[in-house]
DNA sequence: ATATTTTCTTAACCTAGGTTATTGGAAAAG
DNA sequence: CTTTTCCAATAACCTAGGTTAAGAAAATAT
């Protein structure tokens, strides 16, 4: 049912569009899950570095709103995405949706260097492992504001 | 352990701060959760209507970030947190996580009049029984914005 | 019914963040 | 090592949406 795979840095687990089956663990290195704007323009959804786990939200029948990617190179563990409506404890479906709670609230009310903010906080690990670009997408910028904003704050 | 009761229209059931130990379920009327910024503005979560099921995410054991008042006379069935953990299937708890990933990828990467659009599609109802100023807050934009977007399109 | 409080709209002006372009440096790839 | 690609920073300019204010229309309260 379930196997492990090892992905290079820069390969797509999931594609936006394909149906959207699995559900990766991560035992090693770091993922992304992404979608793409009207424009073109990439938005980082989540990203999930060893311990977590990823998926699109999306019912399982249904095309995939996210790319999935490796931004190392990584130990996944493919799971149906069935398992979820087993297997997976309901503690971490609450902990999931305490953290998107927390990231609405945060897009809605706190302009973006008090999010900057709270992501290097809550995540220091993955800022130190990812390029700015990537942190400035997750964050809802562009990578020039985040230059921008980090710099009126150091005066 | 589970109590029904009646609210009227403008009474809050839970209060930010507070020690978050309930869920709500709507049986009739209508409720919304919210928070407040630092300036002291509103920023709507959600709206429960019939049906649906409404609290805040966070920890049972920590003080609550959101508030929740009912925007209609309402019949409200109060239910311990921990509820949730138990009993609250799985089903439920991937809906939501569902609606949370789309509100994200929405307010990162769709401008507001979609935002607007994407919620009167989706909530027809809800959308005519709150004033508008109150799709202006979940949205994520001032009512004069609304306004002005609204009437940009219709040219 | 009348008074009071909310709500919606419009308008003038302002600001956070977007866009495009350029530079220089750091990584990858050959 | 050298070439190419990627990344961060800066600057000039632009735009979506915020702010403040004011008036008209609804909704609530007295």
């Amino acid at each position: 049912m379930a196997k492990k795979v090892m992905v290079k840095k820069g390969e797509v687990l999931q594609r936006s569009g394909e149906l959207n089956t699995k559900v990766f663990h991560v035992q090693s290195g770091l993922l992304r899950s992404y979608c793409l704007d009207y424009k073109g323009k990439e938005h980082i959804f989540m990203f999930a570095p060893e311990g977590w786990t990823i998926a699109d939200a999306i019912p399982a029948e249904q095309p995939s709103d996210l790319y999935i990617e490796a931004l190392e190179d990584s130990e996944v563990v493919i799971l149906p995405k069935d398992i979820e409506r087993e297997n997976h404890n309901t503690a971490t479906l609450l902990r999931r949706l305490y953290v998107l709670q927390k990231r609405v609230i945060m897009l809605m009310s706190s302009p973006a260097i008090e999010r900057y903010e709270h992501f290097i906080e809550t995540y220091p690990d993955v800022a130190q492992r990812v390029p700015q670009k990537m942190i400035a997408s997750y964050l809802g910028i562009t990578p020039e504001a985040l230059s921008k904003v980090k710099n009126a704050r150091r005066k």
